[in-house]
DNA sequence: ACGGATTACATAACCACGTTATATGTTGGG
DNA sequence: CCCAACATATAACGTGGTTATGTAATCCGT
């Protein structure tokens, strides 16, 4: 198989896939998960969330203003900086979030209990290679 | 790795995948895309592309509309049924697609180029597997 | 130390894409 | 022949984004 042939057909295989997930997972937005995701390794600012997600910084700032009215974050204002707030995730944020998860690995677990061994050894040994894909 | 595990971190890597497809792909709707895709093998009518596109049918009336005005596809009335319309994709919508579907495969050829060989082969043993999920 | 440029965020106006509820016209069966 | 069911369209609305602009704080050169 040529690069090309496995660009392509890869890339219709991980559309349909991520479809799937979306179709069936939690209702919470994907941009919003996002954010929690990163929130869950510390505070972040508003501007930087918005280059994480590649959305405008309005996008973002009303994006945190619904994880606020949720519950799921809050702004705090930086000390060092009268300008800038710093987003944190709640406790609330946390467990919804590991509750979204856990619902799109449901969603594949369902399926790939049907699989042959075969096909989820070859599954497993492309996770490493799908993740350097994202990286850089 | 237990099939949880191999959901879990399946669904990470496919949803981060996907994310970069949609960030750095065309700007054109995703489901527009499915529908034109659909399309290309014969007229479907308005009710039909809803089922299969998981969408309402006043959602996928409005974007047949959208797909009208943009020229990528034309209603054309039922002869045998006076309530139906038979979608038809256009030239334009063709080519349109053939181009989406390009710059989707370009972005992840390009990434793909700097794995290993063996990388490579993980990914290209992985596709089958990857399609049987979302199947039935 | 002061004034202008820059930075960080918020607000406003708008658009794309979806939803549910309902209307309109067509068809087919008892 | 009428009425239920069907295929599509329209209306009203919600969410999640955009660009343009406003407001306040900070930085920096003179």
């Amino acid at each position: 198989m040529t690069t090309e042939e496995l660009s392509a057909h890869l890339a219709a295989a991980i559309t349909d896939v991520a479809r799937l997930l979306i179709r069936e997972g939690v209702h919470v937005n994907r941009t919003a998960l996002s954010v929690l995701a990163t929130l869950r390794s510390g505070p972040r600012r508003i501007t930087d969330l918005a280059a994480c997600e590649f959305v405008s910084q309005p996008g973002m700032t009303t994006l945190v203003s619904r994880l606020e009215d949720e519950g799921w974050a809050r702004r705090i204002p930086d000390p060092t900086d009268g300008r800038a707030v710093n987003v944190v995730i709640t406790k609330a944020g946390e467990r919804m979030l590991e509750e979204a998860i856990a619902a799109r690995t449901e969603v594949l677990r369902k399926r790939i209990a049907r699989l042959s061994p075969d096909e989820r050894r070859a599954l497993a040994d492309a996770i490493a290679a799908l993740g350097t894909l994202t990286r850089d």
